[in-house]
RNA sequence: GCGCGGUUAGCUCAGUUGGUAGAGCAUCUCAUUUACACUGAGAGGGUCGUAGGUUCGAGCCCUACACCGCGCACCA
């Protein structure tokens, strides 16, 4: 017996080593996987596994939610890989631009004092670049202490070459086929990041701010902002509002306003409520999609009122060039000066929305942007189809199975209501947008076509170039300038199944790997990723990225509270592992996490766990030092035959119960049968028999031990990698040098 | 406003076609050089959110309500 084997087992000094047997065998690369051991002889591995990591954001370092997903899957993939399959686990990182550029500008202000104007595209590219190389490293190592079996031989990075293909490729294809468009629309515009953010990416903080009535003519107005106010010159009731039935549509009315007398124009239409206030409002197109949408139906004047900084342009009169902040308390005196305001209540409780991502308060802005046109016809296998269409489709029939169930409805509910995806972005961290422009030097002021009314800027800071050209390389000729814009990064994390896998190349990885297996995610990203991987796989490869769908929830403490700064309950799934290991942290994480429900995760759990670990340990000892594995031949009596097989139903149970996701009671019903009825009762029922005088017995004990803890430490492997594995070294017959690759055991009983 | 969850032991949660309420942690009692104290045996503790209904029988199915959480929309 290996001394070692004789103390209590030491995570900590075992799974260093562990994991490096495991990357030095390359079995995590399924090219390298042996073949199969069967009854009748050796056998090629044939059915495909496959699945990719949704990539980490290289800002992250790894937290509880981040192991939670690494362990899910990991247990998947070893269970697959055992099982005789091709299974393939591709690992990466995603560029999430915004707020990777975010924290590098961050940084480089608070360290030198400098934004990004100061260095210019190039150089704070080149600083990002250093940043990213950096964390990269850190991601890489954390994931491979949580034992996940990833093949870093297909490492993908969404801003490397080969993804920078894939999507340039993509924006190319669909351009052509009429699904890119450029349009002027009203933007979530971030004036603090000088970007357009995506509808999904906003945050609404709720804060409690005055809210104004207005005396607008012989109507009463209110508004959270009168900064907006100065050009409005519409004002909006119900046709069916009887209190204004006696106004007509289209009538005007002169009136006294901010800067002067002005003339409004009465606007019948649907969305004023006739709940809301005074049920009359006024509006202002440029900086609110409601009202902008309102000025399209009508054909109405739309003027920018405040520009990208959050600076009121001329149309503000005296007060042009001021910022909106300070402003308006401003607007409020003039009001007040010239009797205008009717009342104001000071405790309006407003959400105001701000970016996600680090950023600003939104200020809607209308921006020539660049969309997907999710509504729009085109022929797929000669058959009309539109994108959203197939992302109904796709989820309709089964193609993709999304596991709860539940969330099936909440897909259908967020893609029924989908707009048009604008897909650029004004930064410079990303995959810019492969649009040509050159002009003969006349610069025109903006006036957009698809947009009725008028619409007037002072700031034209955009221009219509004569010629544009959509192409990956820079066209031929002089003059051409590529778009300033980068593309959202969800456009590139669509392709994420199979720009992984070579696309748009025809490689062998994507025919024996498309579609992947299963896509393991959490609920929070639905929207963003799973609906838009769909969405590209359905059009640019023509099947579905995946066959399934698994979402796990968030991870909690102990008492189901969000983890936060504030509640200082954050656990740190390295120190935790450095305590009590990291098949603890593992398990911990899983047991009793039903899908899509959240997880909860506390120290005395994870404590619990180590304890577990420990058991095992011993009862391999035990089962060991006792002769298991010794007569593996012996006939079985009738005792130990029916112990046989109840451990071969538990198998069967355990493989049903990962099939079905539930990982969660797959894992319970191991911890119980190991701890409660093999430690507990069979092992001490085995110490008179080993101990005992009838050889027969004796020898069909040992035989009955050893079987039983081969096949859990298979069972149990998956979800225990390390205690599993290094319990695997000191057994005396085994199918496989590694436990990594040892065969699932079939299910029998 | 629309939608989705949840409400079961002190705490955190299971409970798969309806058939005598379960686990872990915590608490209490007992055992004690044992493969393992990172242990074992046992105990207490629940009108299953409320009110109705279906049923021979409901934690589970139906209806309404309450509270908690989440998502989407709105926010003049």
């Amino acid at each position: 017996m290996d001394p070692k084997f004789l103390q209590p087992y030491n995570p900590k000094e075992a799974e260093p080593s562990i994991y490096t047997r495991w990357e030095e065998s390359g079995y995590f690369n399924p090219d390298n996987l042996p073949p199969l051991n069967g009854a009748e002889g050796q056998k090629e591995r044939t059915e495909a596994f496959s699945m990719v990591l949704p990539p980490p954001n290289v800002t992250g370092i790894l937290h509880m939610g981040s192991a939670l997903m690494l362990v899910i899957e990991d247990i998947l993939v070893r269970h697959a890989r055992m099982q005789g399959k091709r299974a393939l686990w591709i690992p990466g990182t995603d560029s999430a631009a915004i707020a990777t550029q975010a924290k590098v500008e961050g940084e480089l202000y608070k360290k030198e004092k400098k934004t990004r104007h100061d260095l210019g595209r190039e150089e704070l590219l080149s600083r990002i670049d250093t940043f990213v190389k950096e964390s990269e490293k850190t991601i890489v190592e954390q994931m491979k202490h949580v034992g996940a079996s990833l093949d870093f031989s297909r490492y993908a990075y969404t801003m490397d070459d080969r993804r920078y293909h894939a999507v340039m490729e993509a924006f190319v294809r669909m351009y052509n086929a009429g699904l890119i468009y450029r349009g002027s629309r009203i933007v979530n515009w971030d004036p603090k990041l000088q970007t357009t953010v995506s509808d999904d990416e906003m945050d609404y903080v709720e804060e409690s701010v005055p809210f104004y009535y207005f005396k607008y003519g012989p109507f009463v107005i209110g508004t959270v902002r009168p900064e907006t106010k100065f050009g409005d010159k519409y004002v909006v009731m119900h046709p069916d509002d009887a209190r204004y039935k006696e106004w007509k549509h289209g009538q005007t009315i002169d009136l006294e306003w901010i800067n002067g007398p002005i003339t409004a124009t009465i606007i019948k239409d649907d969305a004023a409520d006739m709940e809301m206030g005074s049920g009359v409002m006024t509006i202002t197109p440029a900086h609110s999609q409601v009202d902008f949408e309102i000025a399209k139906r009508h054909n109405l004047d739309i003027e920018q009122v405040i520009d990208d900084r959050g600076i009121l342009l001329s149309i503000a009169g005296e007060l042009a060039g001021q910022h909106i902040k300070k402003a308006r308390p401003l607007i409020i005196e003039k009001l007040k000066a010239k009797g205008l305001i009717e009342k104001i209540d000071e405790k309006y409780i407003h959400n105001i929305a701000t970016n996600s991502r680090g950023g600003g308060i939104i200020e809607p802005q209308i921006k020539k942007q660049w969309f997907v046109g999710v509504n729009t016809e085109f022929e797929k296998n000669g058959k009309k189809t539109t994108l959203k269409k197939m992302m109904q489709e796709a989820v309709e029939s089964n193609a993709v199975e999304i596991t709860p169930e539940r969330y099936e409805k909440t897909y259908f509910n967020w893609v029924n209501n989908l707009r048009d995806w604008c897909i650029s972005r004004q930064i410079w961290f990303g995959h810019r947008i492969p649009v040509w422009y050159r002009n003969s030097g006349q610069q025109s002021v903006d006036s957009e076509q698809a947009t009725p009314g008028r619409i007037r800027r002072d700031h034209a800071t955009e221009t219509d170039a004569e010629e544009m050209c959509v192409s990956i390389e820079k066209p031929e000729g002089e003059g051409w300038e590529q778009d300033p814009d980068t593309l959202d990064t969800w456009f590139s994390s669509g392709l994420w199944t199979f720009s992984t896998l070579g696309w748009p190349d025809e490689t062998k990885d994507l025919k024996t790997f498309h579609p992947t297996s299963i896509l393991e995610t959490g609920y929070d990203i639905i929207f963003f990723w799973v609906a838009r991987m769909i969405l590209m796989s359905g059009f640019l490869l023509d099947e579905v990225p995946f066959k399934k769908v698994y979402l796990h929830g968030l991870v909690r403490d102990g008492q189901g509270r969000k983890i936060s700064k504030s509640l200082g309950n954050n656990i740190d799934p390295l120190d935790m592992a450095e305590k009590y290991g990291m098949d603890a942290v593992r398990v911990s994480l899983i047991a009793g996490m039903a899908p899509g429900t959240d997880s909860k995760i506390s120290e005395e759990k994870i404590r619990g766990y180590k304890n577990f670990a420990n058991k095992i340990w011993n009862i391999s000892r035990f089962v060991l030092e006792n002769g298991g594995g010794t007569t593996t031949d012996a006939p079985y009596t009738e005792t130990d035959e029916a112990l046989a097989r109840e451990a071969d139903v538990l198998a069967k149970h355990v493989s049903e119960h990962i099939e079905k996701f539930r990982i969660d009671i797959a894992f319970d019903l191991l911890y119980h049968f190991i701890w409660h009825r093999f430690a507990d009762e069979i092992l001490e029922e085995s110490k008179p028999i080993l101990k005992g005088e009838d050889a027969r017995s004796k020898s069909s004990r040992q035989r009955l031990l050893y079987y039983i803890l081969t096949l859990f430490l298979k069972l149990l492997h998956p979800f225990m990698p390390f205690v599993t594995e290094e319990i695997w070294t000191y057994l005396p017959k085994k199918e496989t040098e590694l436990l990594l690759v040892a065969p699932w055991p079939e299910a029998r009983g």
